[in-house]
DNA sequence: CTGTTAGCGCGTTCAA
DNA sequence: TTGAACGCGCTAACAG
């Protein structure tokens, strides 16, 4: 059953291949009854015409990848359900890969790409990536690509983002609106572009409540130990903080358990607010106020313009660079009254 | 640049299409500077062979499926990087299909991948997946399959699985220890195979600890507004209740917002523990005893497993049904001592 | 409306 | 050691 073709079907019904193949593809040039006649053998046998062969012939894989840097981490997955959605609904499948925050793995990956094993690749770039001769590359190849989250700025791609700077900007205020006066920003090392997005919104925030002097952003990685270490040690040096904004959900981690071992009471002795997509950060201890970013319509709009580009429509000016708002969800973390 | 071919190489060398594609292929049937020179202009051009070609000739996609339920899951995110290690290192790569627990969407996916596309199919099967023909018939076309987590039993396919029956029994024993007398199960509906193991356990635990006659199941589903409703319902009706046992984490979220809104304080008036792979359930207030599932190994171990299949490999008669333990993580959730 | 023919790019005969 | 030729299964151009 492993071998069944257009060949075996087209003899079995007397017919040409070219008909089969026709017919099967509902062509206005065969008649009905022929049609018929094919369909319900195909059906009845199960037939799926072989996707290699179709690929090979129409220069096309039906095929996307999404390339994200990890996914253990809800915000990916989040993107790629609204991936996989869109393109489920087109009939194109989705190869997925990790870098590891690997900038060697990305430049593989892309490779593997380059020869019309996808019609489409979406990235977001791993925070190790310092050169962006492969993502040029890629372009250069003219095979479709698309940037979300993490882009590399210098390259005219599509981009899909949130508003970094304006959303780290809202945190920030929010905790001087709270009481705070001494606000630090965690931050993760990397030559991200969200990195530096975000911290654009920490810095204006100081500036615009003239408290710029009070400046204090630690770099964190990947290393979970590492951080705790680095945050207690912060923490200590400097007690007038009352304030925490961490860039990423696992510096908000973090803080939480430097704070729990510390005895620092959150939120009365420090505020603490993250970005993080966790739906579980509601029962946090205390509810983790959080910047939310539309992590599943970045996915599904970021398919949505890779489609378009691979159908060679034209893309609205305002497709280049699509922003979609994240939300700032303010919980007892962040809350100016003392805990009962 | 994009039609860039064995053709165009040996053209560019003055060498013949098939002597290439040796070269390439370091057959040791090629002179070793011709191999040099094909080698080096290759690298040069950045050229990949053209993967539907490729595979069109072998019959061999270098591709694998995974099909889970959703991806808003750790537990599934967990297992989904496992594969995609294992994949990566053997050079194959990863489709991925989401079924959102519909029987429909798994057949469909199932028959779009039986023609070739990839080399095998690892699945999870979906919660409203009652007839599984769909999955013979797969079986039935040789192509490699392997169940993981959510298997269907009267099939003769290797299933990769944790050890549910003794996690949940673990699970409910702990909660006899730490001083519970009513202990309630919270299942899943859908006929799926780690339901009906994990309620084995919970029952054999209540069994043993002679409480056979206090055996309480509360039938949720994935809306979880019914489901806080039907919890808070049988949690006013059952006031003598002391310990819920949650077959997934969903079911454990919704029992603390339940009973936080009927103010029964965790743990000192009723215990929870639940199936979680959610590294931040040591977070939550209070942090959350749970059954920690061997997800990341679950990937590697049915990757490594479908690989040997695809491989021709004989499998051991252990393979057929691995069982990797889960892990009881013990938190202030099902602390016997009363809040300080 | 249907059939014949010619590749898509690659790997693998068979021949030199 | 190299080259010429064939065919994987499918689609599309060209006939009739």
């Amino acid at each position: 059953m492993e071998n069944l073709n257009l060949k075996k079907l087209a003899e079995e019904l007397n017919l040409s291949i070219s008909t089969v193949s026709r017919a099967l593809r509902d062509s206005h040039e065969i008649g009905e009854q022929t049609k018929q006649r094919v369909k319900a053998l195909a059906k009845k046998l199960g037939f799926q015409p072989n996707p290699h062969a179709s690929s090979l012939r129409k220069n096309k894989s039906k095929t996307i990848a999404v390339i994200v840097p990890e996914i253990e981490n809800n915000f990916f997955s989040q993107v790629i359900n609204g991936v996989e959605e869109v393109a489920q609904k087109k009939g194109y499948h989705v190869l997925i890969y990790l870098t590891h925050e690997d900038q060697g793995r990305e430049i593989d990956i892309l490779r593997l790409l380059r020869n019309g094993r996808v019609d489409g690749v979406m990235i977001s770039v791993s925070n190790t990536t310092t050169s962006f001769e492969h993502l040029k590359a890629y372009k250069d190849a003219d095979v479709p690509l698309v940037f979300f989250d993490r882009i590399y700025e210098n390259l005219d791609v599509p981009r899909i983002t949130t508003d970094d700077t304006e959303a780290a900007y809202k945190a920030t205020e929010h905790l001087f609106k709270m009481g705070c006066k001494r606000v630090a920003y965690l931050s993760m090392s990397g030559n991200l572009s969200i990195s530096s997005r975000r911290k654009r919104g920490y810095k204006r925030a100081l500036e615009k409540y003239s408290l710029a002097e009070n400046e204090l952003t630690v770099e964190c990685n990947m290393n979970d130990d590492e951080n705790r270490k680095k945050i207690s040690l912060f923490l200590q040096q400097n007690k007038a903080v009352d304030g925490i904004f961490a860039a990423v959900e696992k510096l908000a981690v973090n803080s939480y358990q430097v704070c729990h071992d510390l005895k620092l009471n959150i939120p009365n002795d420090i505020k603490v607010v993250s970005f993080s997509n966790l739906a579980a950060a509601a029962l946090f201890d205390p509810p983790l106020s959080a910047i939310v970013q539309p992590a599943y319509e970045i996915g599904k709009e970021a398919t949505t313009i890779l489609f378009k580009i691979i159908d060679d429509k034209v893309l609205l000016p305002t497709e280049n660079n699509v922003i979609i708002p994240s939300i700032l969800v303010e919980r007892k973390s962040t809350s100016r009254q003392p805990r009962q």
